[in-house]
DNA sequence: TAGTGGTCTAGACCACTTC
DNA sequence: AAGTGGTCTAGACCACTAA
């Protein structure tokens, strides 16, 4: 027998799964459930805390408990990285941060800012640095529309991006192509990548920042982007919500007996 | 301010990172923390509740609170699945599903029932099959030890197994090389494959079954293998213990200017 | 039987928003 | 001021484990 506020919730959840609670809807009051014998107030709280965990519904003071809506699952496969993309064509902005989703760019969609700073460990490792070295951190705050959707921390060695408009500490977009293109005017242009993905609980901020429910989580993604001849020219971190997203991948199986001795 | 019970939380947390409590030790009784003037029994069980719910500890009735192991985390490369290994490696069974860990493979370390039935939707729709079409299904549960880190469910077409020891229902490994062994001597040999992945809140029997805290995440897996001209010949489910893995890839940035025409 | 975590209640009070 | 969700308490009782 699972204890009350777990039925309440698996019965709540599967009203908002097949409409009867619309996205964006209120969910009845606590204190209305207390009253129509759904339990007492800590029992009914605990299953909206339950809901909120699992990113169903948004809860604040004041106002109530909504169903949050449910943006369709953003697929990120390895296509939004198309050089075309950045190198040719003239869209404005971090194309390859974004999904090609059809939806033109709009502005105020992504802030940044820039900074100089000595490298943290995981970029210092990256870039196989001393942990000292300076470094250029890029911080953006992707959104789409005024949902935010996802941090991304870009990371520089200062002798890749002195003197480009990357390192402009004015805010906005980084320009035409984005960072990848701005490194391929400078002369490097990006040949492969690693990207490297966790999932872990958000921290407050983040739980702040990209409007989570208490308790969910994010999924971490670590993304090393090199030129042909093995030079990391940049780390960067994304922070996505785990529930948003999906991450697809291709690539051949590997064959270890047939790759040319060096 | 940090309600009562984040703020014990996020103490116990700090002092089990630090080590002040190791792996496998018993957190303080919630009663003793009740009279150590921690909160009424409610506030000190809502703070071990966030803590299980991150993965750091395991409660159960009868016993305690234990930190739970940390094992180190997994890291999931596409060389796991290295023709080699399971082409002209001798190891014994699915070398491709574990990580290449250095350990030996240990006996019982994964059960399987091999099932046919009706295709799912998300089955039939990666066959490109009708949704009654007939399927073999592969179920394992594979663990390290004792300790099971992840589920694995493949899904066959019946023309590319019937006979072999795939569909063989005696439970146990499918024996030298795995699944892609079994395919490849039937004629079926693996070339590219795509992986898709996105996180969710696990289920109350992936909870039990992968011996997880309640309210902590899963990442769900799914893996579609081509042969070189495109056929389908196998598609799998994982559902990994969201703390337990990171996952990595590694490929070459996509130009679609320089893409040959067919 | 004793001790553990888990559930549930009734009620007080707090923080925040809207009117 | 009224209404919302969120926190906290004290205590009763339940479910499970071990000796």
């Amino acid at each position: 027998m699972a204890p009350k506020w777990r039925e309440l919730a698996d019965k709540l959840a599967e009203r908002i799964r097949t409409g009867e609670y619309a996205a964006g809807q209120q969910l009845p009051h606590i204190r209305d459930l207390v009253e129509a014998g759904e339990g007492s107030k800590s029992t009914v709280h605990a299953a909206y805390k339950a809901l909120e965990a699992e990113g169903l519904v948004t809860s604040s003071r004041g106002h109530g408990t909504v169903v949050r809506r449910q943006p369709p699952l953003k697929r990120l496969g390895i296509t939004r990285y198309d050089k075309a993309k950045w190198r040719d064509g003239d869209e404005v902005a971090f194309i390859a941060d974004r999904v090609a989703s059809g939806r033109t760019h709009q502005r105020g969609e992504q802030t940044q800012t820039v900074s100089r700073m000595a490298a943290p460990a995981i970029v210092a490792s990256a870039f196989d640095l001393a942990e000292d070295a300076p470094v250029y951190a890029r911080v953006r705050l992707i959104k789409e529309g005024s949902r935010p959707t996802h941090t991304l921390t870009s990371y520089y060695r200062p002798e890749h991006v002195e003197g480009t408009r990357l390192v402009d500490p004015t805010p906005g977009p980084a320009g035409r192509g984005g960072g990848f293109r701005v490194l391929y005017d400078a002369g490097y242009e990006i040949d492969h990548m690693r990207e490297e993905l966790r999932a872990r609980v958000a921290t407050p901020e983040e739980t702040a920042l990209l409007q989570l429910g208490a308790g969910e989580w994010v999924v971490e993604l670590h993304r090393t982007v090199y030129t042909a001849d093995g030079t990391v020219v940049e780390f960067a971190v994304g922070v996505h919500a785990a529930t948003r997203f999906a991450w697809s991948y291709d690539f051949a199986v590997p064959d270890s007996a047939q790759e040319d001795p060096r």
